[in-house]
DNA sequence: GTGGTTTAATAACACTCGTTATGAAAACAT
DNA sequence: ATGTTTTCATAACGAGTGTTATTAAACCAC
């Protein structure tokens, strides 16, 4: 029985997660991660490994503390209320904080460096993952009728996907929320009825 | 009079252009850059200046060389057909190399370390004055009757300009032409008329 | 009070980063 | 053949990167 962490791991998570959000896997440093956790070098790598590692981690907690609006939005009753939930969520959700703006899945990875590209891949998976389960979700609205015959399930999920990553873009540009509520609006006028 | 410059410094610029194209401007090194333009450091440094000025050179030259097809959309005749050809032309110049996919504009600094925020700040202005463009299009267009009173430019070009950085993160991701074209035709399937 | 275990802080490691100093090579004028 | 200028290659600089070794501190069982 040895000594006690001194640091509440949890919280040193978050603020690593917000680093990430912020500048991006290889934008931040070690500098930037212990200066925001409070926490020395040494004890971040005993807690949570090394920089990938942390930021797997912090990538999952992402999802799993912050994208919790996306399985709500798939059990809407129609294909149309699914996306507008998730477009809106998402809205809020990249502008929510004024000091990470844009989405981790976005801003983790997107051109990187060799030394990367384990993390680039991650967040691509991670992106396809939750496409599967628009393109599930809408060719179950297909099957009951909401959305038409002609309707491309796969296309309707590769379209909002491509909504949400340049809403995304948008937003940790210094878009404003109204403006990204237009692009939102504008998105689904075109969705099928 | 002295020693003539040993590289052909169009090519070198052109090298640089495509390792930042595919790494973004904190993933691509020196060796990186060394080894495709084939000139060593002082070299480059002599010809281009700093990592910062070569980038700025490098996406000045993306954007006179690569976007050409953009002032061609801008005259077409409709709204309609300038979104189309510039949909079309992003995804076809997002997948045409398969070793730098995506655009350069979102791959060279989305979110990065306080030392890349003069980068991410250029891209976002060159970002804004293309937005700018299309706006100033899609007003006129709405003066010549092509769009009705009730369509507003603004949320037009965001909405485009969005579905094309979505385009750029999927093309960079890995995902099909015929997937991206799928995604466009969505955009355009019920542009205001 | 001692021993064993776990954690923290300091410092350093090995390497890479972007940048530059220095000497040599290649050019041209004389 | 020499002098001047420009460019190139080598090497190194100063700083920062991610990671770890070492010692000390804090805990608990006995």
């Amino acid at each position: 029985m040895g000594r006690h962490r001194e640091f509440d791991v949890d919280k040193a998570l978050d603020a690593a997660l917000c680093v990430f959000w912020r500048k991006g896997y290889e934008g931040a440093s070690y500098a930037d991660l212990t200066e925001a956790a409070g926490v020395e070098r040494p004890a971040l790598y005993s807690a949570f490994g090394n920089k990938e590692a942390l930021f797997r981690l912090a990538l999952a907690r992402y999802y799993e503390r912050y994208l919790d609006y996306i399985p709500v939005a798939l059990e809407l009753p129609t294909s149309r209320e699914v996306a507008a939930h998730i477009l809106y969520n998402a809205i809020d959700l990249n502008t929510r904080y004024a000091d990470h703006t844009g989405c981790l899945g976005i801003n983790g990875v997107l051109a990187g460096s060799d030394e990367a590209e384990p993390v680039r891949q991650a967040l691509i998976e991670a992106r396809a993952e939750g496409e599967l389960q628009l393109r599930e979700r809408f060719e179950r609205a297909k099957a009951e009728g909401d959305l038409p015959e002609t309707a491309k399930p796969d296309a309707l999920a590769a379209f909002l996907l491509a909504v949400l990553h340049g809403i995304a873009v948008q937003a940790k540009a210094g878009f404003s929320r109204e403006t990204l509520r237009a692009v939102a609006d504008q998105a689904l006028s075109t969705w099928p009825r």
